[in-house]
DNA sequence: CAAGAACGCTACGGCATAGTAGCGATTCAC
DNA sequence: GTGAATCGCTACTATGCCGTAGCGTTCTTG
């Protein structure tokens, strides 16, 4: 039943999602789904709930090895699959809905501290200053996989985690810090 | 008409706009506007249409500068204002609807074409190394600004502009190379 | 095996929306 | 001015969907 639920908002949308359709497809009378949830939202929400699924966080001691498992981790949980499809869609109905408003910014939220967490700890290894304005670099790394997968629509590949890693730590490890690079 | 259509999909997406209440806000007709589109999809994609503005390419022979620049009129043009609220709702209608598709398509083909001519120039001017990945490079630099838009939901303000380019062009211009850097 | 819970089915009522028809009024061009 | 195009308005059909009622059947549980 969730899992039909799922499959619909990744196949049309949670707004041209019905329960009548939900109901013919997953062989189970509208009645009976009406017995267990009040209404569309809330099968949704839960439907969302039921397909996330959280990857661990890996300490190789390695911040590189470290961002690429975190990355590739999410992007298998969160941009593959049926969660990738209703993406979007979710994220378009959050706007609406306080609910999934609520629930699409705890997993964005959650998301970002696999990678903080990460970032943190090579911090206090000492492998990235101290003054690392680490909201950035989440930024600098996330949004180019969310960019490939949402607006372009390709697949996030292990390289492009591995490439898009690399060029963004190349640049904190470098000795030319951004600021000065500006005035370059 | 179409600035009535534009205003209601920023609102409410592009499912839940209908021509009744397009008609009510914009105190025509409802027979008028059909006497004008045929369908409900026509005129969102003509809405669409009308509200996109194409920034100006600038040549200041400076690679930060220009893609400064290139990025800030983007993020005006297609962030802020109606076009921005309409993105997330556009983008995945965009998914089912053939016509808007091409669109949306088209409209991130051409902000990816910008920067890729910014950059393409800059490789001409030997700023930048003859085999630099121009592709990722577009989508370290696009990425994060539609992430934080689109996902974070934050303004993108000219400092993250700045911050975004200042810190990809500085792995670009460090003399340690992305390849090399994913070996240390 | 018996009682109660859960289920399937059909059929509703109510509402919102896409488009259309017809007619009178208004505006515009020549 | 006058004819034609355009517009506004009301009403209408058709459809789709939400959520519920009623009733008979099946499954579970003790």
């Amino acid at each position: 039943m969730l899992d039909t639920t799922a499959e619909l908002v990744a196949e049309v949308g949670v707004e041209r999602t019905t329960i009548d359709e939900i109901a013919s497809r997953s062989g189970v009378a509208k009645t009976t789904i009406y017995r267990h949830f009040p209404s569309k939202q809330v099968l949704v929400v839960e439907a969302v709930h039921a397909c996330t699924h959280i990857p661990a966080v890996t300490d190789t001691g390695s911040l590189r090895d470290d961002l690429i498992s975190c990355f590739s981790g999410m992007t298998k949980a969160s941009y593959e699959g049926r969660l990738g499809d209703m993406m979007l869609s979710l994220m378009d109905a959050a706007q609406r809905d306080p609910e999934l408003g609520r629930l699409v910014r705890a997993q964005a939220e959650q998301r970002r501290r696999f990678a903080t967490t990460v970032i943190e700890r090579s911090v206090e290894r000492g492998e990235l200053p101290d003054d690392v304005d680490v909201d950035l670099l989440v930024t600098l790394l996330s949004g180019p996989l969310v960019y490939t997968k949402l607006v372009r629509r390709q697949r996030v590949t292990e390289e492009l985690v591995a490439a898009v890693v690399d060029s963004v730590l190349a640049c904190y490890r470098a000795p030319v810090a951004p600021e000065s690079a500006a005035n370059a």
